[in-house]
DNA sequence: AACAATTTGAAATTGTTTCTCAATTGCCAT
DNA sequence: ATGGCAATTGAGAAACAATTTCAAATTGTT
């Protein structure tokens, strides 16, 4: 199992819902996913994981470094597998597609303005919000 | 009164609680400030406002384009007057500090960056987060 | 198989924000 | 200035995301 080796090399004991959970944030469907709807598809598939316990592995894959979490506008936090380089998010109102991007410029400009500012980076989130323009303008 | 005007003319009646929000907002020690501290600073001057109206008052703010609201990493909502122009923030995790930037090259980048991805930009937020240079850095 | 340590599910709890509703207040026309 | 009506308020209940608690179940190890 592919999974099973991601888990113990984070230092996390191999149990079903731990698997389960990896198995749905590894589907490229479930990009940018919430708690909530992790829990959704599991009831879909008929595991009995509660709600509590999907928090509790999402932070552990979020300690272990295994996802990033995301802070959409909307309140809940939005997860996503963490294996590619450093992104950031261009959000649509309407249908609320994410587009994913990277700014060598944008990102550059960050560090030397947190330099001029005497403060030593650690990280930064970026979201444009907008509406996609041919799907969803018309509306 | 200054305060009287503000209020009628984003269309709200003039209350007692909406004065005093409003002249809690606009002193310059309370720039980015919650809810809850704006409701603290109430209890403190001894005025019997609920934090429903709190709540509420601040949300008509909002709507009327009186001030910005920011998600700073922590979960809860933080408010400033929106006098000024657009400005993004940098914050430091130990000791809180907010300091406020702009940068032209970036804002401009996002706007292509949308513009490449056939989004018509609306809003965006930025924050960097780090840690105070000399202050906070030794701890 | 037995054991200790970790993990789990359900329910309770927290923290933030919104809602409900009866009582009060601000504003406008008399 | 007074009356009337719509808007606003305070208190508490409710909603919502997320965390905590704890007894029971599961894991990795002997
Ligand atoms: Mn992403
Ligand atoms: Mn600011
Ligand atoms: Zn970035
Ligand atoms: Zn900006």
């Amino acid at each position: 199992m592919e999974q099973n080796q991601e888990l113990k090399k984070a230092g996390l004991k191999v149990t079903l819902p731990r698997i389960k959970i990896l198995e749905i944030l590894q589907d490229p469907e479930n990009q940018h996913i919430s708690a909530e709807d992790v829990y959704k598809i599991l009831l879909e598939q008929g595991e009995e994981i509660g709600l509590a316990t999907v928090y509790r592995v999402l932070n552990q894959f979020d300690d272990a470094g295994l996802l990033d979490r995301h802070h959409f506008e909307g309140g809940k936090s939005v997860f996503e597998m963490g294996q590619k380089k450093h992104h950031d998010h261009l959000v649509c109102l309407k249908c609320g597609k994410v587009i994913e991007f990277e700014d060598d410029i944008i990102e550059k400009r960050q560090i030397e303005v947190a330099e001029k500012n005497n403060i030593k980076l650690t990280h930064h989130s970026l979201y444009l919000y907008g509406v996609c323009e041919p799907s969803c303008e018309d509306k």
